[in-house]
DNA sequence: GTCTATAATCGGATAGAC
DNA sequence: GTCTATCCGATTATAGAC
């Protein structure tokens, strides 16, 4: 689009290489453990040219953080407030269990972001995330007044919906040593994922 | 109890001290993200002092994971396989929700090491937690069987209720953000626990 | 835009005086 | 048992040739 015209650019290649390379070592050795080097050898690129494209380590965890968050609101819109509850919970909830199937590097590093009190994210949380509860608050609290949801406390559901499908991403390895190592395959994580709904509406609806 | 009888002991008060400083300090940052000096000046001691009663950061580490394991297995205890399904999941459930009140920053290391993959508590995993849930498992289908809770796959009820109470501790920063600012008083937890118990026994009984 | 060589700093660990 | 001074490997970051 701009005057290089057609070029497939090394420039986005490498970015991306490194973007990528950077999410799996954060996620494995989280922000302090993981290393430039680490990272520079994962994406088959020199040392300093991570630098050169992401001058200091912490610019490189924000760029992968904003990625996540990225992904956080696409499955966030899940969470049609249109619907009635039961499908947009349902939606909401599977869209959720397949962003952690899907995106478990992301998950682990959103996980790991929120365990340290959210250095890099806290304005999101400020912001976009608090009045994402407040308006989906009212929703429930709207449901709940036309007799459609027992009386709960809605961000007690929002958590343990936050919580329960993020676990199949954060603790994907603990899940795999009490699957006899295997891990869920797409069958088991399909009914796993059927079950989750299943328990939370059963739970919260009349 | 040895030769050097009534001595309050200048050693266990330090080590006391520096166990405490270092779960604050990994919980706080992580394992990588932690710092001897950090731990140190935390604790009010030099940080060769640190060293001195232990002599690695890695064992200091694998000396505060094991008190988080104590405090799990205490916790995993209170699920009575002899009581009847409501009594026994209530009974586990707010027993997992005031260990996550009560110890946030074991919590907190607890789901760091599980978010990296396990590394020093994986042979934990292995015997002791997997002989858990290999016997509560049992139960719970019985139970099943017995007709009194719908056919689900017990453990995705256990990783329900894993995360659910966890994400207390794990996420109390992000949810204070929620709360205004406040995090939970006692009277707010109170009403969670009730309702994280109600709508889980709701979604899993018949 | 790439990469070798290197600077500068940090952090785990230790020596040795007290 | 305590702590100052210090070592040294690891790590972030940069200079500068190509």
């Amino acid at each position: 689009m701009d005057q290089s015209t057609a070029k497939p650019s090394i420039r986005e290649g490498n970015e991306r290489a490194i973007l990528a390379a950077a999410e799996a070592v954060f996620a494995e050795q989280g922000f302090g453990g993981a290393t430039m080097a680490a990272i520079a050898a994962r994406a088959g690129v020199p040392k300093p040219n991570v630098h050169y494209y992401f001058p200091t380590k912490a610019g490189l965890y924000r760029a992968v953080v904003e990625q996540v968050l990225t992904a956080w609101l696409d499955a966030a819109h899940a969470f049609d407030t249109s619907a009635d509850p039961v499908e947009a919970l349902t939606t909401y909830i599977e869209a959720k269990m397949d962003l952690a199937r899907e995106m478990p590097l992301g998950s682990r590093i959103w996980a790991s972001e929120i365990l340290r009190g959210a250095p890099v994210i806290q304005d999101f949380l400020d912001t976009t995330l608090t009045q994402w509860v407040r308006s989906r608050e009212k929703v429930v609290k709207r449901w709940i007044a036309e007799g459609r949801l027992k009386p709960i406390e809605p961000k007690v559901l929002f958590y343990m919906i936050w919580a329960t499908t993020q676990h199949y991403a954060n603790a994907a390895h603990e899940i795999a040593t009490l699957e006899k190592g295997g891990g869920l395959d797409d069958e088991a994580f399909q009914r796993a994922k059927t079950q989750v709904v299943e328990i939370i509406l059963g739970g919260v609806t009349k």
